[in-house]
DNA sequence: ATGGCATAATTGTTATGA
């Protein structure tokens, strides 16, 4: 069996003991990580004595993404293009398994600059999975995807209407990455559920729930046939310092 | 009314997130 975790941590320096934690209580085999806000040399070195091998594509200030695994990765790829500015994607291999942590730009306001970025990513990231895989190899793209796929991932569809995150335009570019033939693991074994992997800071956005699921493990075919479990870890939301988002697990029987 | 809260880079304020 391999359990991968994926979260979105919102700085690794302020998350480092929850990291910790979650590495002890849940002992994923991959654990992947976004908006890490610091540069390579700056990751905690804290990881290697709880068994983890931190394979890290850093950046100053914002984005960043990393890819924790027990066993050593290899065919480590950084970056959608050679040219991408940002740090938002980084892939390995690890046995037979291809895995990515992705942190999808997220877009500021439906039209803006940044929105035109978003979507011309996904579009890259689309073009990059089909060329860069074959049916016959298990691959994972988690991460941050910065939309919310459908209304039922959304708290309040008419107040999110046409909004940044449920847009058309990003529905429409999520679904080109899901018709490559991807699966949303979460979603495949919870068709109803309406629980959330991101809330708000601001006007009590957890208590409340008024949240959107955003965080995402894709499977290709061959791997999404092999999904057991799939649950959002809410409980890691609560209590002093959390991020804003939840990590989400998926467990594969391979 | 487009705010709120959190974080990093900096020390008073701005950029960004979602």
């Amino acid at each position: 069996m391999v359990k991968i975790i994926t979260w979105n941590v919102n700085s690794i320096k302020m998350r480092l003991e929850r990291a910790k934690r979650l590495l002890e209580n849940e002992k994923p085999d991959i654990l992947c990580l976004q908006e890490l806000k610091c540069v390579d040399d700056a990751f905690p070195k804290d990881f290697e004595a709880l068994g983890y091998t931190a394979t890290v594509f850093g950046q100053k200030t914002y984005n960043g993404v990393a890819i924790l695994s027990k066993t050593q990765p290899s065919h480590i790829q950084r970056g959608i293009t050679s040219s991408d500015p940002d740090s938002r994607l980084v892939s390995v291999q690890i046995g037979n398994l291809i895995a990515y942590s992705a942190y999808i730009p997220n877009g500021q306001a439906v039209g803006s600059d940044k929105y035109v970025y978003k979507l011309s990513w996904l579009e890259k990231l689309e073009s990059l999975l089909k060329s860069r895989h074959t049916s016959d190899e298990y691959v994972v793209v988690t991460g941050d995807f910065n939309v919310a796929p459908e209304d039922k991932d959304v708290h309040d569809p008419i107040q999110w209407k046409d909004q940044i995150l449920c847009s058309v335009d990003e529905r429409k570019a999520f679904q080109k990455v899901i018709a490559l033939g991807y699966t949303d693991c979460f979603r495949k074994l919870h068709p109803d559920s309406n629980e959330y992997s991101w809330w708000d800071y601001r006007n009590l956005g957890f208590p409340m729930n008024n949240g959107l699921r955003i965080d995402f493990l894709l499977a290709n075919q061959k791997l999404a046939e092999k999904c057991v479990s799939s649950t959002i870890l809410r409980e890691e939301r609560k209590g002093e310092k959390p991020s804003d988002h939840a990590p989400v697990c998926a467990e594969f029987d391979i």
